[in-house]
RNA sequence: GUGGGCGUAGCUCAGUAGGUUAGAGCGCCAGGUUGUGGCCCUGGAGGUCGCGGGUUCGAAUCCCGUCGCUCACCCCA
């Protein structure tokens, strides 16, 4: 037996799986707390649902085939056309704003790298018929708390905010065309990597003049009143700002601000973004973005949904779950039991799986040997499991109806009657 | 898709001027005489040295290919 997962496909083993549940428990319970509800979709759709509208270099990386019925299908890359599907179906009918979160398993097949896989679990929360920046400041705050939740504070991530009208707009005040403002701000994306001197190369390209050029090179890095004010005829530039201005605010209220920075270089790569966007960032390290998102009030019916305005981020298990174990902030393992029941020999073995059944019935999660080893072995097994207590069945005890209790980390022992040790789970 | 590094037991790693049955620690299993764990002692299981081919009398050690992991690109959920 020599097989091995596929390249990218994750084997959990018990270890694993206590991270992964530690990951998705966690992350549901701050949806619930934001008030957002749960849904999912199948993992298999159409392959029309993303060859229609989502960009060629997504389609390259998608898991498609034909099934038997000789449709083309694909394993879904992400949710956010399952979302607009299901919404769509129901708009008139749901109350707005819809708050929805999905924890799906998403496909894509790319080179595998460490925090990118073929597959991974996404956080995904959105919400849709809302354009009020309070609820771009409520999501915000709800992503910062999904990694706050695991215990990492302001000193381990940061997020980057901007919006993305608020740079169409500068980028609109410095000559590029109508038309090309999409493109100009994907090339803003790709000079962080690609850097100045490319930069300035593209926007020429798309026909800037070089003092706009140089305005923009300026303004990169700029804070919010750096920007404003290098800007300050435009009455424009003032608006967009003015709503950032009051998602700081708002930020402040969350008792987030900490968390929070104004960043003029994050435009983000996806080309639906139409205002807010914001990514979560390890400080130090050189993980990639926890998380990304942002507001996309055009998608939905760009998708064939409903003209609803929404906004949402998605934030992969891969690179939350690497962050988690470099801070030691990963369970090492799943729960261990509670009570471990030791039969001294056999004759006792009936008496102890009665007492290993009320206490199951209290909820207690208990463990027993199976083959009747030394009452030393028997205790090694219990502490193996991490048992808190070892409750201990012998001849006297069954005659005098109690247990020998003992209690694994402080070592005290003590003889209780059998009722007190049910009674009192 | 492009380029670099790496690939020996479940884990962390030794082991090259190529030479008889490939090692250690941890972990696992069984014992240490049948009523008590964490320590200790003894024993054991477990490896086609990623895979395939080549060079050689002989390869874990050299060469080629391939797969996987990883890093940097590319791209990004």
């Amino acid at each position: 037996m020599t097989l091995s997962s596929l390249p990218g496909f994750r084997d959990f083993y018990p270890e694993d799986f206590a991270l992964r549940d530690h990951i998705v428990s966690g992350w549901r319970e701050v949806a619930r707390r934001y008030g957002f509800v749960e849904y999912d979709g199948p993992p298999l759709e159409p392959l029309e649902l993303y060859t229609d509208k989502s960009g060629p270099e997504i389609v390259d990386q998608l898991y498609t085939f034909v099934d038997k019925g000789n449709r083309a299908v694909a394993l879904r890359p992400e949710m956010t056309p399952t979302l607009a599907r299901m919404v769509g179906a129901r708009a008139q009918a749901l109350p707005k704003p819809i708050k929805w979160f999905s924890i799906p398993q998403l496909f894509r097949y790319e080179r595998p790298q460490r925090g990118r896989l073929r597959e991974h679990l996404q956080l995904n929360m959105d919400i849709v018929g809302e354009t009020d920046v309070m609820s771009d400041a409520e999501l915000v705050a709800a992503a910062i708390d999904a990694v706050r939740h695991f215990g990492l504070n302001s000193e381990d991530f940061t997020a980057r905010v901007s919006d993305r009208r608020l740079i169409g707009i500068v980028l609109q005040e410095v000559g590029v065309p109508e038309g090309r403002i999409v493109e100009a701000i994907l090339a803003l994306d790709r000079a962080e990597r690609q850097g100045d001197e490319w930069l300035a190369a593209r926007l020429t390209e798309l026909g800037v003049d070089e003092a706009g050029v140089r305005s923009v090179l300026d303004v990169r890095g700029h804070d919010l009143d750096g920007l404003t004010a290098h800007f300050a005829g435009s009455r424009d530039v003032a608006e967009a700002a003015d709503r950032l201005r009051a998602f700081f605010a708002l930020m402040s209220d969350h008792g987030l601000s900490a968390y929070v920075t104004f960043d003029s270089r994050l435009v983000r790569g996806l080309a639906y973004y139409t205002g807010l966007v914001f990514e979560l960032w390890e400080r130090e390290g050189r993980l990639r973005a926890i998380c990304g998102g942002g507001r996309y009030d055009d998608l939905l019916a760009a998708l064939g949904g409903p003209d609803l305005p929404a906004l949402g981020f998605g934030m992969g298990d891969v690179v939350l779950g690497e962050l988690l174990k470099e801070k030691g902030l990963a369970p090492e393992r799943q729960a261990s039991v509670d009570d471990f029941v030791v039969y001294v020999t056999l004759a006792q073995r009936s008496a102890a799986i009665r007492v290993a059944r009320r206490l199951r019935e209290r909820g207690r999660g208990v463990a027993m040997d199976y083959r009747g080893r030394s009452v030393g072995r028997q205790f090694r097994a219990a502490d193996q499991l991490g048992a808190s207590r070892t409750i201990v069945i012998g001849p006297d005890e069954e005659r005098d109806r109690t247990a020998s209790v003992r209690d694994m980390a402080t070592g005290e022992e003590k003889v209780v009657p059998l009722v007190e040790l049910i009674e009192g789970v």
